[in-house]
Order: C-alpha cells, then structure tokens, then sequence
DNA sequence: TCGCATCTGTACGGCACCGTACACGGGCTG
DNA sequence: CAGCCCGTGTACGGTGCCGTACAGATGCGA
C-alpha cells in the first residue's frame, strides 16, 4: 500500500480554507492542489468531485463549531458571562469566524447550506438561552437578548463604522454588561 | 448616431443583480449579455473591462443607499422611531438587501471595497445617532444602542435561528420598544 | 439621399478549470 | 524477492469566460 502524502482531511483543511477566503467558488480543486504542493491526481479518489468536497467541508464545520464548542466551554465551567464569552471566543476564532462568515453568504443562495446553518444557529442560541435564562424578566425578554447578543456577534464583522473615540471593543463592553444585568426597564 | 438598445445603466442594473444573488465573482460579461438578451459586443464600449463595471455597480449602490434614503426619509418625516424604521425599511429593501449583505461578504476581501462600505456604514450610524439622541442616557448608551439597532437589522438576514412559537418580527419588536425606551436600567 | 458615428454581432486566441484515463513507482504482503 | 495495490504525476478533451478585432447594421444630420 503506497503512502498518502495527502490523506483526506489535508483536502478538507485546505478547502476550509479556501472556502473562508473567497466563498465556495473559490473552492477549486487545481488551486487547492497547488497550494497543497501537489497535483490533482489524487483528489478524485478521495471525493467524487467538487460538489463532494464542499459538503464534507460544511460537516466538518458544523460539528468544529457546535460540538466541539460547547465540550470544551462546558467542561472549562465558570458563571454564565464567562461561559457565554468563551463560547464566542471559540465559535468566531480566527480560524472559525471567517469560514462562518462565508457560510453565511452562501447559505442566501442554497437552500441546503441553509438549512444546515439554521441546524447549526438553534444549536448555539439554544445554549444561549440556557445562559441568559437567570438574567431575563421573562421568555420575551429573554429571547430579544438571545437575539441581540447572536446577532452584535456576527454582526461585528461585518458592519464598519466607527465609534468616536470609543473603541469597538469598548461598545460591545457596555453592551455585554446590558445584557448581564438583571430587570432591565 | 445608431440608438443604444443596451445603454450603461441596463448593464450597471443587471450587473448589481448579479452582484447580489452571486457575489462578485458571479459578475461576468457573458451572462449577463445573455441575460439582456445582447451579445457583449457593445459591452466594451462601455466600460474598460470587468473591474470597471463592478467599481460602477458599488458607487451606484453606495448612491442608493445612502444619499437617496436620507432624502427620501427626511422628505417624509414622523417621529424618531418611525423615521428609523423607514430608514430601515428602505436600505434593507428586497431590491438593495441582498447587494448590501453581497457587499458586506465582499469586504471581507477587498481593501477597496471595505474602505467604501466603512463610509456608507458610517453615514448610516450617524443618522441613527441624531434618532437616538433623544433617549439615550449618555454618549456611552446611544453608541450601544446605535450598534445593537444596526447590528439586528443586518444579522436578521443571517441568522438562521427560530424562537419557538414567537416569530423573529415578534422578537424584533420587542427590541425596537426598548431601543426606543428612555431610560434602561 | 448620402455619409458617418455609434452600437451590435461574430469570430478569434488565450487561459483556467473540471473530470477522466492511464502509466509510474514505492511500500506492503506473501 | 516477487507481485500487487494504491496514491500520485501527466496528459487530454471539453467547457466557459475574458478581452480584442472587425465588419455590418442602424438611425441621425447634411
């Protein structure tokens, strides 16, 4: 048996990769190759084709950022803020956030990659809800919070305005601490 | 002088809707002279090349949904609130939505692009601004809830989640009532 | 009506990628 | 050590887009 020089998830990492940095167009077997050192010879014995890579790419994905996630913030422990930070921190890392973020995208023009991702968020606001239930007034309250806090999140990312001269990090303080806090009206 | 069956503009619309349903890359001569039912024959004639169209599909976005929504809200006026959700209500709508969400992705990779979305981004926070003013508590209140109000709008399109029997307008309304509220705490 | 500017269709070379076919070669197994 | 197996390199046909070149059509002004 000959050696894989390029096993199976060398292909999914880099086309992880790839789909962070341009979208699923830019998921592309010959560029994939090249940047791996190799040529495409051996791709079509791992993955039927193209298509077949990208859904590997997106379970692999999901489980990374629900699974994994909330193992690890759990088994970590702490109060719910820390846990919900935490949980954050690990869900949009460097690594994470930007494959994320293009999933997103993507999601707006095929109906499966929605689906999977509405899949992945109700994980992930669900475990919020479990964080946020102590501080909310009540159900409603607690779900414009969820919401707020999701939604400040991503959104992060992607708006680009400035503050002043306040710091982004500084809004999203003030508005973690709102949050956090018991009756709020 | 012969008549301009497919003048700039017919391109300029048909590439901003490609913009949006495909991101940039899916803004390509020869489909969308298929899709005006044209050859790409008078194309170049128009525009330099490829880049220029879609350097001319953002500045007619960025008009849009800047200078031509405020004119437009202010024209009509109401109350703060009511003024907000206009405001939303127009930059968020069917038509400029998606190239608005197609732009944000874009960003991601392109300093250029980035740059021009921090300027509209910041056009539209300093609206809110002068919206808000009349109820935040302090300068540190009014940025928070600038960003929150901006954030939800542009997550709501992104985020996947369900809230249990509520729907998500329930779940937006219930944030409006309290960005709008005086005071919080 | 004629000439002309302008828009449009057609054709071309170049390029990059997809997916397939097949030969090569290095380890493993017997 | 011989044979086999499987990952890899190489080459090929097909497709679709870019940008250019040019010829033809079309409607206006002289």
């Amino acid at each position: 048996m000959a050696v894989a020089r390029t096993p199976r998830h060398r292909w999914i990492d880099e086309g992880s990769r790839a789909l962070a940095a341009g979208g699923p167009d830019a998921v592309q077997i010959e560029p994939l190759a090249r940047a791996l050192g190799v040529s495409k010879g051996g791709f079509y014995g791992y993955f039927a084709d193209r298509k077949a890579l990208l859904e590997e790419v997106l379970a692999t994905w999901e489980s990374r950022s629900t699974e994994q996630v909330l193992e690890r913030v759990e088994h970590e422990g702490g109060d719910p803020m820390t846990r919900a930070r935490r949980a954050a921190e690990l869900t949009f890392s460097a690594e994470l956030l930007p494959i994320d973020l293009a999933v997103r995208d993507w999601a707006r023009r095929d109906a499966g990659v929605a689906e999977r991702l509405r899949r992945v968020d109700n994980v992930r606001i669900a475990y919020l809800r479990t964080l946020l239930g102590g501080v909310a007034a009540d159900d409603e309250d607690l779900e414009a919070r969820c919401l707020i806090a999701f939604s400040v999140a991503i959104a992060d990312h992607l708006v680009a305005a400035d503050h002043g001269t306040r710091s982004r990090a500084d809004v999203r303080e003030v508005i973690r601490r709102q949050l956090f806090t018991a009756t709020r009206e």
